[in-house]
Formats: structure tokens, C-alpha cells, sequence
DNA sequence: ACGTTATCGAACATAATGTTTTATAACGTT
DNA sequence: AACGTTATAAAACATTATGTTCGATAACGT
């Protein structure tokens, strides 16, 4: 009896479906893609698709986990250089280019917002513990950390979204550059 | 024959339609509301309800034109001091504070993303209405206008969301501040 | 009191979801 | 190469929500 029976046709099937959804997405949008027409691309059976996935909503997820692999893979290769905000911004908008269309499908207009809630609530715990070296110098800041690491992982999405919409008529680092002169002055006033 | 009956249950009906997705939206979040849901509550027939709108989502965008009309009135009615983005953000957190209910459900995180979408796009035009005496000063920004408009907006959205979901534990004045002392030092070194 | 019309309630068609079942085909093992 | 195992396909099905239609009733303005 084979007991690790280790079916390739698992992980091609999933695979198959994924690229299906990555397309639909890009096509008509998250929102208007079905259960249906994700199966028919990708030619699979009604039945083996429950099989992988709970639902639609599951099958996107598994997407948003293999970006984030994808891209902790990605920081791990990188030199450290620093620890600020904005470099870690640097790695992000560069991993972009690189997958550029699992990134658009996720985080672009077209793909609702279920991914861009995750990838805020990952971001923000990617800069806490980027940040936590540097304690706050201030007793009291002005802005608490909480709203602090909220407003900068949105005004960096804004951007990265922006960007992604727009067909990226700037480079990741003009990008990154932007970025840093919009919010470097702000936040380091309050930081000290 | 009654040319103009301005019958009073159509104005009754479509409020009492309005309310009840209201206090649905805040109770279940917009996406689990089913217009079901929304005709019970509001005891109103199936019928009836699609004389009135669309489906689901025009009812919720009739909630986003009433909640910018109202906004509209009260921005008039306000003593006109400036036109820098920081009085303007200022307005809208005082009126969120006068309407709490109707921004919760809106642009929380109860809300869906649909009103924020459409949110972004409202306060990008007023912005850019508001800023449209000071010109550039400079021939070449190192952040376009576009660019900076979609940050500044999404900044003061975030704040303003992250307010409204964490049931407001700082005055809207406070608020303001931290938007000022986040955003204002980046942008002036941008607009010179 | 009248004609008008908004509303109700029920019935209906449609479409998408998620489950179940059976036969088939692909797989790893020996 | 033949075996037992298991992933898959396809069809049937129940369920749920949507949006439409229609006739009777009640509320409205005149």
C-alpha cells in the first residue's frame, strides 16, 4: 500500500486553477469572476475544484500565500542594508516589478479588496517588527505608534496601487523616492 | 386627474429602505446583507423594493449621495478660512462626528469598499477644486500632482477609517492634528 | 367620494453555489 | 507490466438569492 503517495496531479491542478482565477481577475474583475467560469477555464471539474478549495474567496487566498512566500523568499535574499520603512518599501515595490501579475491581480483595482485588508494587516506587522529596534524616543508622541504604522502602510499601498493601475509609468526606486519625500518628514518629526 | 401627486409614501418608503440597510450594514457588513434582509427590516414588499432601486448596490449608493449632500450643506455652511487640505480634512471630521452612524456604516470597515472607492474619487475632485488657486510652484514637481493628490487623499482616509473603526478615542480635532503633523511637512517640501 | 398609483404578496424564471455519486483515468508501488 | 489506490470528471441534485410579473388592496391627492 503506497503510503506517501504524492500525486502530482495535486499540485498541477491547483496550479491550474490558480492561473485561471490570476486571469480571470485581470479580465473582468474579482468580483464579477464565478465559481463557474474559473473551472471552465482552467478544465477542471465542478467537483474536484470543493475538493481544493472551500470556495472562491479560499482559492484567492491561496493566491495572497503564494505572494507573500514568494516575497519572504524575496527579503531574505536581499542584503539588509537597514531597518527604516523605506527601504523595506524599496524591496516591495521592486518585487512588484518583478511579479507583476500576481501583484495587479491582487492589489490592483481589479481585484477587490479582500487582498489589499490582508496585505495591510501583513505590512503592518512586517513594519512593526522592522521597526521594533528604534523604540519611541518620545514619551508621548503626538501620533500614537498604532495610527503611525496605519497611516504609513496605507500612504505606501496608495502609492503601490497607484502605481500598479497606472502601468508603472515611473521605476520602483522613482517610486520609492516618492514615497520617502511624502512621508520621511512627517513621520521622522514625530519620531524625533 | 392629479398631474403632480407627490405622493409622501415614496419618500417614506425609500428611507425606510435607507435605514434599515443602514442599521443592517452596521449590524452584519454590507457584503452579508441580502436584500432580503433589507425588506424585512424595512417591512417593505419584494416589489416595492426593485420600484425603488436597482439592486442592493444602488440603495447603498443612494447612502453615499445622502451622506454627500448633507456634507456639501455643511461645507457651505462653514465659515470659509482657507483652502489648505488640513482645514478642509478638519470639515469632514466634524461632520463625521455630527453623522457617526451614517460614516460608520459608509466607510467603515462594516462598509465594504464600495463607498471608499467612491470616497477616494469624491474627495480627489474637492481637493483638487480646493487647490486650484496655488498653482505649482515649481516646473517640475519630484512627486506629480496626481500622485500627490491620491496619497493625500488616501493618508486622510486612513485616518479617518481607523477613527471610525476604533470608536473615535481622540476628538476630531486631534485627529486633524496628526494628519496635519503627518502629511503637512512631506507635501510642503514638494510644493515648496 | 373619486380616480390614481404606490404597495403588497405570491408566483415565477434564472443563475450561482455547494454536495453527492459513479465511472474513469492517472498515479505510485511492487 | 500489473496492481491497488486515489484524484478527477460529469451529471444530478438541493439550496439560496436575485430580479420580474401580475392582480388585489390600500393610501394618496383632488
Amino acid at each position: 500500500m503506497p503510503e506517501k503517495n504524492e500525486d502530482r496531479r495535486i499540485q498541477r491542478t491547483r496550479k491550474l486553477l490558480q492561473d485561471a482565477l490570476l486571469a480571470l481577475i485581470l479580465e473582468k474583475g474579482y468580483e464579477d469572476v464565478t465559481v463557474q467560469d474559473v473551472i471552465d477555464r482552467a478544465n477542471v471539474g465542478r467537483s474536484t475544484f470543493y475538493a481544493h478549495f472551500q470556495d472562491k474567496e479560499s482559492l484567492f487566498l491561496s493566491e495572497f500565500e503564494t505572494m507573500r512566500t514568494l516575497f519572504e523568499r524575496h527579503l531574505l535574499s536581499q542584503p539588509a542594508t537597514d531597518t527604516s520603512p523605506w527601504s523595506l518599501s524599496l524591496v516591495i515595490f521592486k518585487h512588484a516589478q518583478d511579479n507583476l501579475q500576481l501583484y495587479t491581480a491582487l492589489a490592483g483595482k481589479q481585484g477587490g479588496s479582500l487582498a489589499l485588508t490582508h496585505l495591510q494587516t501583513y505590512l503592518s506587522a512586517l513594519l512593526r517588527t522592522h521597526l521594533k529596534q528604534q523604540s519611541t524616543k518620545k514619551d508621548n508622541p503626538p501620533v500614537p505608534p498604532e495610527i503611525l504604522a496605519h497611516y504609513l502602510v496605507s500612504a505606501f499601498m496608495s502609492l503601490l496601487t497607484w502605481w500598479l493601475d497606472n502601468n508603472r509609468p515611473y521605476s520602483a526606486e522613482r517610486m520609492n523616492e516618492m514615497f520617502r519625500q511624502l512621508t520621511q518628514p512627517g513621520v521622522e518629526s514625530i519620531l524625533q
